[in-house]
DNA sequence: TGACTAACGAACCAGTTCGTACATTAGTCG
DNA sequence: CGACTAATGTACGAACTGGTTCGTTAGTCA
C-alpha cells in the first residue's frame, strides 16, 4: 500500500510477442465471430486483451489484416483435424459414413468457424482471395473423399456419378445449414436444430441421406 | 431557362408516401444484402432514393426497424411464391422432386435474400424474433411436404423416418449452401457452384438425393 | 554494463455515422 | 379559399471509430 519501492515493471510490463499476438487473434475470433466484420470494434477487441489497440496494428496493420489472419487461423484449425481422418480401412459405406459424420462433429464443435465462414461470404470471399497462405491449401478431405469414391464405384457399392468436390459440398451443406441458420429457422419453424437431444437424429440423417444418395439404384429413375 | 415562373414544386417535390416507403425499402434491401446490417450505411441508403435520410426516420424509425421491414417483406416473398405450389396432383416421388426444384430455383433467383437470411443469423435472428409479423406467418410448403409425405409413406413408396420440416430443413440444406457459401467454397475448391452450366447438374443432384434417401432400402442398414 | 532494439502504452485525431431539430410545402377538407 | 396536417428537405451535432503520433521500457548482446 504504502509505496513500496517495487522498481521493476510498474504496470507489470511483459514482454512476449508470440503470447500478445495469440491473445489478439483469440480475442479477435470472438469478436469477429459474435458482430460481423464491420460490427466488429478495434477499440473492443483491443480492451478485451492484455495489451493496447496499439498491439493490434503492430502486428497485424490494420482491421482487414487482422480479420485475414484470424480466418487463416480458423481455417488450419480444420485443416489439421481433416489430416487426422483414418477411414480409409473401413468399407466404403462405412468410410463415407464415418466421414460426415466427422464433418457434423467438427461443425458442431466449432460455431465460431461456421459463423466466420458466413461473414466471409457476405464479405465475398474477398480476404480469403486476397491471402496466399489460404489460397494454395486444398482440403485434406477431398482426397480422402476421393479415394473411398473410387473404391467404392469399382466394386459396384455406390452408383452414382459424383466427385468429391460436389460429395464435400453435399455433406457441408447439411452441416453448415444446421449451425449456420439454427436461429433463423428456430424461429421460423419451432425447431432447435441443435438441440442435444435431436443430435443423433440429425447425424443418423445425415449418414442416411448421404449412402442412399451413393448407392441408390439409379435405373427407377 | 429564364426564370419562368414554375411557381409549383421548385425541387419537384412531390407527395406519395406508399412510393417513397417502397423506395426506400428497395434500395435498403440492396444495401442491408451487399454490407450486412452494421455495414449498410443509412446516409447512403437515402442517397440512392430520391429522398432523404429523413423520410427513413418518418417512415421506420431507425435502421434497427428498417433492417426488421426489410426482412418482412423479404420473407412474404417466399411465402406468397410457396403459395402457389401446386404439385400436390403428382405422384409422391414427382411432388417431392418438383418441391425441391421449386426450392432450388428460389434460391438461385433470390441471391439477396440469402444474403440477408445469412446476416440475420449473424445477429441470432433478433429482428424476426422481435416481429410480430414474421413470428406468425410458418411456411406455406411445410404443409405441403407433410401432405405429400404422407400419402407417400401409406403407399409404401417412402421408407424415411422424417417430418416435414426436417424434410423441408435437408433441401434448403443443399439450396441455401449453394447461393450462400459460393464464394468460399470457389476460392478455396475452385468450382463455382452456381455456373450456369452446372446448374442442371445440382438441380438433379438435390432430387436424386431427396428421393434416394426417402426411398432408401432402410433394411440394408 | 551500457547501448540498442523489439515490444509496448497513452493520448490524440480526422473522418464518419446515426439520429434529430427546425423549417417548409403539398394536398385535402370544411 | 383558407386552415390544417401529412409529407418532405436542410442543416447540424454528439458519439464513435479506425488509425497514428510520440514517447517509454524490457530484454539482449557485444
Amino acid at each position: 500500500m504504502t509505496s513500496v519501492e517495487e522498481p521493476a515493471r510498474p504496470n507489470g510490463r511483459i514482454r512476449d510477442a508470440a503470447r500478445t499476438k495469440a491473445e489478439i487473434l483469440d480475442v479477435a475470433t470472438k469478436e469477429f465471430a459474435r458482430a460481423g466484420y464491420t460490427g466488429a470494434r478495434v477499440d473492443e477487441i483491443a480492451a478485451r486483451t492484455r495489451t493496447t489497440k496499439r498491439m493490434i496494428y503492430y502486428y497485424f496493420g490494420g482491421k482487414e489484416q487482422l480479420f485475414t489472419a484470424v480466418l487463416e487461423r480458423a481455417y488450419s484449425v480444420i485443416r489439421e483435424a481433416e489430416q487426422e481422418l483414418d477411414v480409409e480401412h473401413l468399407d466404403p459405406v462405412a468410410a463415407i459414413r464415418r466421414l460426415a459424420e466427422l464433418t457434423f462433429d467438427h461443425h458442431e464443435a466449432h460455431p465460431d468457424f461456421i459463423r466466420l465462414v458466413s461473414i466471409e461470404n457476405i464479405h465475398e470471399a474477398e480476404h480469403i482471395t486476397a491471402s496466399e497462405e489460404l489460397g494454395r491449401i486444398g482440403s485434406p478431405a477431398l482426397d480422402v473423399i476421393g479415394r473411398i469414391l473410387e473404391t467404392g464405384r469399382r466394386s459396384g457399392l455406390f452408383t452414382a456419378d459424383v466427385d468429391a468436390v460436389d460429395l464435400h459440398a453435399m455433406i457441408s451443406s447439411f452441416c453448415f445449414f444446421r449451425v449456420a441458420n439454427r436461429h433463423t429457422f428456430g424461429a421460423l419453424f419451432g425447431r432447435d436444430l441443435v438441440a442435444p437431444d435431436q443430435r443423433e437424429h440429425y447425424r443418423t440423417m445425415l449418414g442416411d441421406m448421404v449412402i442412399a444418395y451413393l448407392t441408390a439404384d439409379r435405373a427407377a429413375d
